[in-house]
DNA sequence: CCCGATCGTAATAAAGCTGTCACATTTCTT
DNA sequence: AAGAAATGTGACAGCTTTATTACGATCGGG
């Protein structure tokens, strides 16, 4: 089981390859982003240990780019403490785990194991739903082949909505994944960023897939 | 499932309450530790939700007494620092997870949810009577393969019917349980919601699962 | 600088839920 | 069998939640 730990500070770094070396993981250290992801594209490692703050280019963009070219390995990100909507980022990003520094080897170890032993959980490149497709890297969505044309915020909203197809959303998660809100509570902007989804996914089309459950949120899905 | 939180910030306990309630979960809060332990003690919680620092007895004296006295609902430290020693504390004196402030709410509901999941002792998520099937977790509940659409007010009537599958359930047992109200007699709110429950339960099917026990109140069962 | 697109806020309208009540029906007692 | 008690039923109204619309601020090009 090969390892690359991508990570600036020296004494982590060693560390983490002293430790996980014990455990009979094979690791290999980057000190900075752009070394990292150069490793991590051109070698095959069964799991990578990312800090979010490094030289260069930073976690999520190491982390990005690696998506984009296909590597579906685990990725275990380091956060420093406090930042809690990175870890959010982090899983929207497809970071399979996060660990705030700083840690005991003993949990990083065990987040590490589970992690392998979960297997490559793919990230998903697209998500259909009915006549509804979701490009979620080239930031695209068409309905019954037609383009859909969504800002941003509709786009992140619509893809919120896919990753948990079926299941109903609630605000508070909304909010949380689409802004950065954590308590803000007296503002709709959920309920009229809907508004405008709705608009153009459902609102031309006999089929409504964004539905409403009072009281607990939406929920995207093609049944009635 | 009934949630006990356990947190002095106003703020943050309040922010709980709503995002656990959209989620479909009862919340009941104490602003400090006898609060709270009392409560603990006095009614039946499927999980604990408790802050370490806060009034009167700390988090992990909240902690051992309860344990001494027998509970073993799932626990969840939220723990204001990174310190590490304090979260491997935490676990010695039986946390099941811990989770650092500032948090994301979604991270808290992932693990909320993986606690009610992970026994023992094992919380129901989900009970099955006949061609009934009822989600606690996702508060979804299905006739023959069918979707109910319940509101929240019958699915909690429901949830707490089914949990006592096979015994009755007298009224006030119910009103206890689904409304707050202790001994309001003068109202039949309940019989009323019996029969809204009723009419998406039972009316579509030729055999019926509530049934009345005059008297003493109502039972969810299959057979006659 | 102006223009248009985007996005958040706020005000108002619509929809849906839930408790109450009046009355119907059933069940039990005597 | 009659009356009383308990339960079932349908309608209504208040209230909360959600939908919708309009407005204004901000931002990035031309």
């Amino acid at each position: 089981m090969r390892i690359l730990v991508i990570e600036d500070e020296i004494k982590t770094a060693k560390f983490l390859q002293k430790g996980l070396g014990e455990a009979g993981f094979v690791v290999d250290l980057a000190a900075d982003g752009l070394d990292g992801l150069y490793m991590a594209q051109g070698m095959e490692f069964d799991l990578i240990i990312l800090d979010v703050m490094i030289p260069n280019l930073d976690g999520w963009q190491v982390l990005t780019q690696l998506r984009k070219s296909g590597r579906q390995m685990p990725v275990l990100f380091l956060t420093a403490r406090d930042a809690v909507h990175e870890r959010v980022r982090g899983f929207e990003l497809g970071a399979d785990d996060y660990l705030v520094k700083p840690f005991a080897f003993s949990e990083l170890l065990a987040r590490v194991r589970s992690l392998l032993r979960r297997g490559p959980p793919r990230v998903e490149e697209a998500i259909r739903l009915a006549d509804l497709e979701i490009d979620l890297l080239r930031q695209r969505a068409t309905r019954a082949g037609q383009r859909l044309e969504l800002t941003s915020k509709e786009f992140l909203l619509l893809s919120v909505l896919a990753r948990r197809a079926g299941e109903v959303v609630s605000r508070t998660l909304i909010a949380e994944s689409v802004w950065d809100m954590n308590f803000d509570s007296d503002t709709n902007v959920v309920d009229v960023s809907v508004r405008r989804l709705r608009s153009k996914v459902d609102d031309p089309f006999p089929v409504k897939l964004i539905h409403t459950v009072r009281g607990a949120g939406y929920v995207l899905e093609s049944e009635a």
